[in-house]
DNA sequence: CAGTTAAGTCACCTTGTGGTGACAAATGGA
DNA sequence: TCCATTTGTCACCACAAGGTGACTTAACTG
């Protein structure tokens, strides 16, 4: 019996992975744990890692949430909103155009419970990694706001901020579903209570858009 | 010299006025330390009282939270969401009954920083203060929405969905300005971006409320 | 194979938090 | 006037967090 003490929990003196530990632990602790429970104790517990080497490879929380936030993609892609097909997207009529980029907003937000977690964390603190994502979110924003239709933007200024109302309804509908069953009488937990939701965004759509 | 030691103070062993220094520095520490302040240290300092008569007085800081968010009034009442003539808002155009609520929720919550704060701690923890406000609000949203006009929401179903993620909408960018100045391209801390996204709503209701 | 570098371990410190027991002094009856 | 109650003070504890210095041991390099 070799008395390694390395060997006691998998690890072996492997730089690359023990780095990747870490960073995999942050997420985990996240998801598990909120961000409320993000420390230096709490993730190298999580890592299998003695804390002092994330101060030596990352220098502490912060630098260590910031490399983990901009590897990671938070954000549903550009792509991921215009569907299947962004050709056929792009050529349906402008109502029609809305309400699926709505709808798929809704989705793409609803199947990250991580970007949730953080935009919950954004709200009451303000950090470095909070920092980076909204900086990537006002990119993005941008991005979005060109393909939905800068067309209709022009022409129609009052829909810039009524998208921003909606869009921000959604994130703030989104991230008090992980505490909150029911707001404003609809249930924010249940694919039916989106449903629900979509269907009166598609309807304001169609009556917005008609001739 | 009398070596009085409360008299350094200014506080003379008066209870009614030692928990009122209490609860007044809970509002205190939230404006200016936010939720994440708040503790028994921070409050009994802001008070100039010592801790253990917070224990005392109160049971602790759960306690306190709960009688300090009991007794002050985070919400808009329904009345200031009508306006100043109740009747004639009620006379109002569909369209223009809708605007100017939206409007009012908004200013009504403008002014409350208090509860911007609150809601922004809603939003990360869930704990006993919280909860109270959270029971509050469906009430509220309950009365609000029989105001607005059941009516309408009656025969246009769709409406409540999309009421509901503009109300959402509204405290979270309010929230958010909290930190941020810009946000979708709008600068969400000044008259001018609110301004802009009341328009926005104004134009909507008017196109959907339309013959 | 010897010696340096780097990975991982361990014990410890500091600080801020919630929480409590014991005391000093003013108040208000009997 | 005396004495019990209450108000306020102070010193202290336990604990968890961030953070660091010094050590052991494996791996690489000449």
């Amino acid at each position: 019996m070799k008395p390694s003490t390395a060997s006691a929990t998998g690890t072996e003196r492997n730089r690359e992975q023990t780095t990747a530990r870490i960073l995999n632990a942050v997420g985990e602790v996240l998801a598990s744990e909120g961000f409320g429970g993000i420390g230096i104790n709490a993730i190298a517990k999580q890592a299998g890692v003695d804390k002092v080497l994330i101060y030596r490879y990352f220098g502490g929380l912060p630098e260590l949430l910031k490399v983990w936030g901009s590897s990671g993609q938070f954000w549903p892609s550009v792509q991921e909103l215009l569907g299947d097909n962004p050709k056929a997207f792009l050529a349906l009529p402008a109502a029609e155009r809305y309400a699926q980029f709505m709808e798929h907003f809704v989705d793409g937000l609803r199947a990250r419970p991580l970007t949730l977690e953080v935009l919950a964390a954004e709200v009451a603190q303000r950090n470095e990694l909070t920092v980076i994502l909204e900086a990537e979110r006002e990119a993005w924003g941008e991005q979005a706001s060109r393909l939905l239709g800068a067309k209709e933007f022009i022409a129609r200024p009052e829909l810039r901020g009524l998208t921003l109302l909606l869009i921000a309804g959604v994130q703030y509908l989104l991230v008090r579903s992980r505490t909150i069953r029911i707001f404003g009488g609809i249930d924010i937990q249940s694919d039916d209570g989106w449903a629900t939701l979509k269907a009166s965004v598609r309807k304001m759509a169609l009556d917005l858009f008609r001739k």
